[in-house]
Formats: C-alpha cells, structure tokens, sequence
DNA sequence: GCCAACGTTGGC
DNA sequence: GCCAACGTTGGC
C-alpha cells in the first residue's frame, strides 16, 4: 500500500465537505497538474493519504483512503485530465501543521516541505509514520 | 496583499 | 525545440 497526501485550499473544498461525503467519497477532481495526476495514476484502492489544508491553516487535519482508481475527470473534457475518488477515514488528533513538519529533521524530504505547489504528493512510508505519531493516530 | 516559485503556453 | 511571457499557487 502507498502513501500520499492531497492538498486542499479550504474555503473550496475542506475536510468538513469530505467528511461529509461519507463511504461514498468524492472525486478529486480539478487536478490540472501532470505530475499531480500521474501520482494519481499510481494510486490503488485502499492507499492511504493525508488531506492538507493549505493557504491560512496550513495543516494535515484528516485521513482519507483512496475508494476507486483514476478515472476521467468529470469537471472536464479534455482526456488528459483523470482523478481518484477519495472518502474521509478520521480526523487526526492534532493537527500537523507545514511548520511542524518543516521543524522535524525525519521529514527534512518531504515533498510539503520541498514543493509545497504539487497538489497531490507522494508520502514515504517513514514519512507517513513520523506524521501520523504527530497527528496522534494509528498508522 | 505581496511576491517567489513553478508550470504552461505560444511565438519563433 | 527553445525560451520569454504569462497565470496560478500558496507561504509569508
């Protein structure tokens, strides 16, 4: 199983409004990036991300699992485009904000920290790890 | 609100 | 195929 993490500006699509999705899930559509969607090309069902609030709160606040492979993106006609559907899993205990995990020297490769523009990032399994014991969950 | 970084577009 | 111009993102 792989690890990822998905980034979301709030005010257009936040973890209430997947949350509230439920089982079903949503489509993570919109993604007009190459490498974003070939990240989501490689994804399984059952792969594991991080939903990242981005811009004023700048945090992982949620766990979400991957619910059906990538697929044309609705939002759009152009064939280039495809996204994965994605359900809420649980919120995370604490928060694990960009600053904490710029602060950590075990996530000094992370992606977030590095290229904090890609919307849809692959997390190492170490990674995932180290955030997840912040986060305050289960890995 | 500003601006740096990045990705994409389009002219040549 | 290169590169300048432009638009967008997101941290600060």
């Amino acid at each position: 199983m792989a690890f990822w993490l998905f980034k979301s500006e709030p005010n257009t699509w936040s973890w209430d409004d997947q949350v509230a999705r439920g089982e079903t899930g949503e489509e993570w559509d919109g993604v007009r990036n190459y490498q974003a969607r070939n990240n989501m090309r490689a994804m399984q069902v059952g792969d594991r991300g991080f939903f990242y609030h981005s811009m004023k709160e700048k945090a992982i606040v949620g766990i979400v699992e991957v619910c059906a492979v990538a697929h044309p993106d609705s939002t759009t006609d152009d064939p280039r485009w495809e996204c994965v559907d994605i359900r809420a899993i649980r919120a995370v205990k604490t928060p694990v904000t960009l600053q904490m995990c710029k602060d950590d020297p075990r996530l000094h490769n992370m992606v977030l920290v590095n290229n904090s523009r890609l919307s849809v990032q692959p997390v190492t399994d170490d990674e995932w790890a180290v955030v997840c014991g912040m986060a305050g969950v289960a890995p």
